[in-house]
DNA sequence: ATGAAAGCGCTAACAT
DNA sequence: ATGTTAGCGCTTTCAT
């Protein structure tokens, strides 16, 4: 096991208190000594234990970041951000997945407040009240959803929707299904809101299919709804989703987006790599993370805060998947 | 903040120890008092802090996970097996992504080691040496990779290799090339030596074209240089470059299979939705996972239990992007 | 069956 | 400039 800091006293031939001061760098400490502990540190491979520091001083130098899934590349994307952020600031990351499972999200919470300076849900799964009763135990900051005055950042999804459907009515559509998510996301139902509202004003008309699973397999299973609801284009809840339209389509004999053009949302890395590639409403997923660990660090420091809020802009990526619609 | 043992102890009448007692089960205290216990804990919604008593008891209930990257499809499979199997034993996993970069794995490594039970590295980028050394300070177990008798869990490579082999020289390829991962990625070097031995076996030559990042971005680098080399078919060191090559084939108007042939490695979900959808050397990604975490509870419990290994198999997944070579 | 006391490894007053 | 004391929240002897 690791020597402790009596060891590295009892080398150096000081107390424990003097080597403490000496590794953080304090200047009440001679010189000499500093070196003095520092060899004895060395020699014997000497690393603090981050968990006794923190229990005495109330911060362990971690991050706790919950997400859904993983395995949803738009996550990794967002956690990538998380982490090179957090880097800078000399924080470590710990990770953890939810499995899609709103009690599992809860048991990790509470599992990691303990031992994280401050939590980062992302698309959290948990009900207003859960969140609220989080926020009271330890500082925490609110990717992808708001509640109260939570410290959130959230993209603006409601203009990502009216981007969308300007893009669509310009080129013609009229009507126009969206494929929602899963009922208890709330990035679903903002989105499905911004386009409601953006429909309005442009004059089309929404044709919502339903809720689906946010992956491959959802988005198949959405494609034959889809086309029997005689639509000419299609909004969905995220890239995967959309992707997974594609692939029903294409063996349907659709064609995107000569008989259909399809939208969709994140900018996943997939997207641009599929064929053709697809249309869809950009988050800022490295910026969300990142902005979220600002938020922390804030929030860290100034004792309460005012609760910050930050929008982050969506932007359209005109592809491949849409097109104008045909004639007839 | 959150309540303490003491308080708990005031509210229920009895002494921290009674309460630590209690709830840890102990059948050494009075039923009545059990009850009394929960009954405070429960209502002052107490929550024993896992750092403090990691302290003393030298378990923090938390397995640490390290991977390269988790914006490849392959790692997040893995997570989840290990999550899942850590799940059930109750331990939380703390993933930390390591951007490549072997010398933030270092830093990593460090952080977490103190502050979990048991460290899972997956297809680390360390030295083996830096390996040796953490494998003295925490229970190590390695996923991907072996070294010394650290214990390991390694899928089957070599055969996997075999199998793709044989499948392209039953379909009467003979200049089979193969693109390369990174120099320093082990399962690489395990995977281009099974190739070797494989080719040498079956009659094949094989062409090794070059080291490429493991990305899509490697893939469409590598494509041409395949082209210019004249094989019928060739074998990317991971699905994630096979899909760069693919769509480099296509943009250069080179068919697959009709012109050449492609086998990736993994099986990452993508695989199978591409289109074609992708031949590929699976491997066993949760199943990786859940026997990492297995290997790390053997561990722990014996102390020092002998050093065990597992080799997982590898399975082809013959798809649409190999055919028969084109005669001339 | 329960309480008192000691101590995990560390830092932060409080002494000098 | 350095040592001594106390204590973070918890578990675990050792008493009773």
């Amino acid at each position: 096991m690791g020597a402790t800091i009596r060891d590295v006293a009892r080398a150096a031939g000081v107390s424990p208190s003097t080597v403490s001061r000496a590794l953080a760098m304090s200047d009440l400490v001679s010189p000499a000594t500093i070196e003095r502990v520092r060899r004895a540190a060395a020699s014997l491979g000497y690393e603090p234990n981050p968990v006794a520091r923190g229990l005495i001083t109330g911060r362990t130098g971690n991050l706790g970041m919950i997400v859904p899934d993983l395995g949803n590349p738009f996550f990794p994307g967002v956690v990538k951000g998380v982490q090179a952020r957090a880097r800078e600031a000399d924080y470590a990351v710990f990770v953890a997945d939810t499995d899609e499972d709103a009690a599992l999200e809860a048991r990790l919470v509470r599992k990691l407040a303990k031992q994280v300076d401050a939590l980062v849900l992302c698309s959290s799964r948990l009900t207003d009240d859960e969140l609220r009763a989080v926020a009271a135990d330890v500082a925490l900051v609110l990717l992808n959803r708001k509640v109260d005055d939570i410290p959130a950042i959230v993209p603006d999804n409601a203009d990502g929707m009216r981007q969308a459907i300007a893009h669509l009515a310009a080129l013609g559509h009229r009507r126009v299904g969206v494929t929602a998510g899963p009922v208890s996301s709330w990035t679903g139902s903002e989105r499905v809101a911004g386009l409601r509202a953006a429909a309005r004003t442009a004059g089309v008309d929404l044709v919502e299919l339903g809720n689906f699973a946010p992956t491959f397999q959802g988005g198949v299973a959405a494609a034959d709804i889809v086309l029997a609801a005689g639509v000419s284009a299609v909004v969905a809840y995220n890239d995967v989703m959309a992707l997974g339209l594609m692939n029903r389509f294409a063996a349907r004999g659709v064609s995107v987006p000569a008989d259909i053009s399809v939208v969709g949302c994140d900018d996943i890395p997939l997207a641009a790599m599929s064929n053709p590639p697809l249309t869809t409403v950009a988050v800022p997923k490295e910026p969300l993370g990142r902005a979220g660990v600002d938020l922390v660090r804030r929030l860290l420091e100034r004792e309460e805060g005012l609760t910050p809020r930050l929008a982050l802009d969506t932007q359209l990526l005109v592809r491949g998947t849409t097109g104008p619609v045909r004639p007839g």
